[in-house]
DNA sequence: GTCTATAACAAGATAGAC
DNA sequence: GTCTATCTTGTTATAGAC
């Protein structure tokens, strides 16, 4: 019988399903779902086809399993922000986790942006469940550091936005951003000088 | 004889094309050239799927096409940032600028973005060499603005990305930023404020 | 569990009548 | 210029031997 996402495996199982996780990572982050196929993700992983579909339902399978995944791992940095911490440093150190996070996984950042500008056809619902909780309520402890004059007054949610959008930047355009920067420079070493930079001017009361 | 990008064309081909175009346009940026078909297309065209291939070569000719006729619009308020001008004013009016053509054009910001973050295989010349000419040639005014002390210091290229990624955020992350902002809310206006105040408080001196 | 072979289908492109 | 019908290829998925 077939493996599906719930079932109980063996170690083998496992490690075989990481590899074509790892594979599918790969391929799906550069071609998207549909620009993606399964021989290029069977190379990848080092597998037959029909082998790899002895893991896998089937393509779309692999791809959820890979979206479910991640998204505990990506929204991580967010759900660490200490609302009993300093307000400059936690959100400083927020932006930071965020920019370490397109340097070491910037396949992840292009996976989440490809599904994200199709419309999040799979995982639609959990963002307005699941991820609009967490910035809710995040927001909330931004907007109480503000009232108190700890930062200065900036729209919570608007804030987290630009947060997302500066760091995944990196990652997502990487393409882009080294055409222009020419390749005598490193991208993401400047900035995390420029978002330190951006960010104190923005929330220094 | 079929037509060829650079061929002269009648009036009625004219219109056919624009409006494959348009139709190309909205799926394109809505599946990605390879989650496109050609059968969509043909649909939201009107037009039947040989009639399609009637007015363009193939559905790489009519991608093509596409992004080549969006890249002077897509950069033209950065063309239009004055050296004479006032720095802080010229700075806000391009970033309100990109930001209002997220309001009018999304469409267009999803089907660079996908280009983008899958490595840009159609476009990656013009990327390092046009783009990097014009970025680096508003990077020179912008330096001097900041050394004569008229905005605060500030890396220019990583500036100009920031208001890139800021502003086409909120084309292309739509639907997260709408799940995550609900119903009642008004991303792109509020945005507007948001990103005024962002700037402001980055380039005052 | 893994493979070769192949079924089944979708999609790009073309032929040829009108 | 536009259509119906069709060719051809690429791709997902399965059958069945080992």
């Amino acid at each position: 019988m077939k493996n599906t996402s719930a079932k109980p495996r063996t170690r083998i199982q496992e490690k075989n399903r990481a590899r074509v996780q790892e594979a599918a990572l790969e391929v799906f982050s550069q071609h998207g779902f549909r620009g993606a196929t399964l021989d290029q993700i069977a190379e990848a992983a080092g597998l037959s086809k029909p082998n790899l579909l002895y893991y896998f339902a089937s393509k779309e399978d692999i791809h959820v399993t890979l979206l479910e995944g991640l998204v505990d791992t990506w929204v991580a940095p967010l759900r660490d922000l200490n609302p009993g911490g300093e307000p400059q440093v936690e959100l400083l150190k927020y932006v930071q986790r965020k920019l370490q996070m397109s340097r070491d996984f910037p396949r992840e950042s292009r996976l989440f942006a490809q599904e994200i500008v199709q419309g999040a056809p799979r995982i639609a619902d959990g963002l307005s469940t699941d991820l609009k909780a967490l910035v809710d309520e995040k927001a909330v402890v931004i907007a109480a550091w503000a009232d108190a004059g700890r930062i200065a007054p900036v729209d919570p949610h608007h804030l987290i936005f630009s947060i997302w959008a500066l760091t995944q930047h990196y990652a997502d355009f990487d393409v882009q951003v080294r055409a222009v920067l020419g390749p005598a420079r490193d991208p993401l070493l400047e900035a995390e000088v420029f978002l330190t930079t951006l960010f104190t001017r923005l929330l220094t009361p």
